[in-house]
DNA sequence: ATGAAAGCGCTAACAC
DNA sequence: GTGTTAGCGCTTTCAT
């Protein structure tokens, strides 16, 4: 008693048999009112509601998730809250998820897999009804396990590769060929590549269309010209730098996201390299800091607003058992937006 | 049967009792081992441990809810996580939240303060334990109401009039002043004042350090120098307009945030003012995108995932109650960054 | 050191 | 249309 004290024992709170008492009904009729249930008079409706009302009476939420075996919550999984690629999608679930009446549970992993895994564990736990992962870090097997364990996942920014698991992302392919390809357009016959995660899916399928824009513009391939950072700025800037010591010269660069461009432009400056003039440059994202950058920044607009938007509308779906024949992998259109680092023509 | 049919039934959850069952012991006693109650034998422990593991028993959140009376979530309200002074708040509060084994629910209230309200209740409805508001719309009023009733809030980047609510800020003041001075130093007679919501204790600090740092250069006050924003980009960008248009000259202004100093950076790009030539400014928070512009922006440092720590902590402590003798209005530091944008010496 | 039993606040099946 | 009752899964006296 004495060592368990905590603000909240001074509240005490109505119940549900409280407002019943007041009303001179009985407690299921004013559960009936709550949850909108057609079979009560509206008569008895009227005193109920103005029960509640005088009595400033909310039902119990623990409660009501320990009855009815939902929480109307959703889990959201991201290495880090912080980067405004990540924190767009989350807006975008947020918002679709309130409108569904769900709530919003964030885990921010501090890109550690170990804290994803323990944040997995919501799922059996019950604290949500769904957990929607944006980190490339948990492996599709273990996705896989979950959901064939029966608990709801969707995946946003990447794809898993087994059947039946709600993902909605980008066509990396599509995008990469027609970012490098622009650069081939631009004159550029040397054109590195920085990766992320370079044994990632997403990673291949850039690369993929990035090989394509070569083989489409005749320029043989170079292994030389290709090298991974981790998405993150330093990492972008470490890659380039690796670039520019195997002595394989190149007029252009390709980088996974716009962290590592980032990191590439401060390279650049530090060593008096001009962009676009000697090194034409292009991200992905269109992380809002590549407006303002000088030059500012082309790249692959992910409309990351749009991805975490309609994965939860699928998600919310799925479990209200509306998935009569629902594609789960959903793929969504980006676009090309050619600002001034890469707009210098060579011949 | 049919129509509430989910995805969830396919699961059988395991039951406490299943994991008694199997290790031939009590409900109890698997809850006392589950809680590390020190009175179970340790050979008893070992049996259940191993029930536990055998059947990948996880406890239910919301049973445990309802009995202990809560639910280890804390929320957040703020008007906007894509905002990175918001996100990075956000992340101070989830780290010290993780390790204090808190949850966090994101209340995005698309800065409408309808929504905030209505998540507010998230309080009485006990799906949390306690709230941050990181918003400045609730009134002080309605968080004194609140606190009143026994329901735990803490506040971060602003203050409460009222005693006893916790909050976490930095001196609008001190800081202010600073930055004014600064401009001073470097020979600016006439400095424009660009404010956030224009009644809000915040900005009424900001502009007394204004007027501070004018008064020691003995420099006259000119109401006519000051006009407010709404703490964004296209009000930052208004503001400045409004202030050329009343052709009182001036050569640098002070901005509530970097936000709405990007919004003076945008109009004088448009009409060929030069940074910091003919124009110095200076903003507060320090987003990381004022590194990478051209000049790059001066600014006041706002520790905010510091703020978003600390908050915390006391917040948590007071849940715990231990509240003894506890400072509820908690000031932080922020240092000025100067850098390109206002190092133009005026003579 | 362990078990039996009550009860947290709600909803839903069943009875009238 | 409304009330009675059981039970969701857990923790915590109380008894042994």
């Amino acid at each position: 008693m004495s060592k368990n004290v905590t603000v909240r024992d001074h509240i005490v709170d109505k119940k549900i048999v409280d407002v019943a008492k007041l009303a001179g009904v009985s407690a299921a009729t004013v559960s009936r009112v709550l949850n909108e249930s057609s079979l009560v008079s509206e008569k008895t409706k009227i005193k109920v509601l103005k029960a509640i009302e005088e009595m400033d009476y909310h039902p119990n939420a623990a409660a009501k998730h320990l009855r009815s075996q939902r929480t109307m919550t959703l889990g959201i999984i991201v290495p880090d809250i912080n980067v405004s690629y990540f924190s767009e999608i989350i807006k975008g679930i947020e918002n679709k998820a309130y409108a569904h009446k769900y709530k919003v549970l964030i885990c921010d992993s501090d890109n550690q897999i170990e804290k994803e895994m323990e944040y997995l564990d919501l799922l059996p736990d019950r604290t949500v009804d769904g957990m929607i992962l944006v980190t490339p870090r948990v492996s599709d097997d273990t996705i896989q396990e979950y959901v064939k364990k029966g608990y709801v996942i969707g995946v946003v920014g990447r794809a898993v590769v087994h059947e039946d698991i709600l993902s909605c992302k980008t066509d990396n392919v599509k995008f990469s060929n027609e970012a490098v390809r622009h650069l081939v357009e631009q004159g550029h016959q040397q054109i590195a590549y920085i990766g992320g995660y370079s044994d990632s899916l997403e990673n291949y399928e850039r690369m993929e269309g990035y090989m394509k824009a070569l083989k489409e513009g005749k320029i043989p391939f170079l292994p030389s010209l290709i090298d991974n950072g981790d998405f993150e700025e330093t990492g972008g800037y470490q890659a380039f730098c690796r670039l520019l010591e195997r002595n394989q010269s190149f007029t252009a660069v390709y980088a996974a996201n716009d962290e590592m461009a980032l990191g590439v432009y401060r390279a650049c400056r530090e060593r008096g390299i001009r962009i676009p003039e000697d090194m034409a440059v292009v991200g992905v994202d269109n992380n809002r800091i590549t407006e303002y950058l000088l030059p500012a920044l082309s790249t692959v607009e992910q409309p990351k607003y749009e991805m975490g938007s309609q994965l939860t509308e699928k998600l919310i779906a799925q479990m209200s058992g509306n998935e009569q024949n629902m594609q789960k992998k959903h793929v969504i259109e980006s676009t090309l937006i050619i600002r001034e680092s890469s707009s210098y023509k060579r011949d």
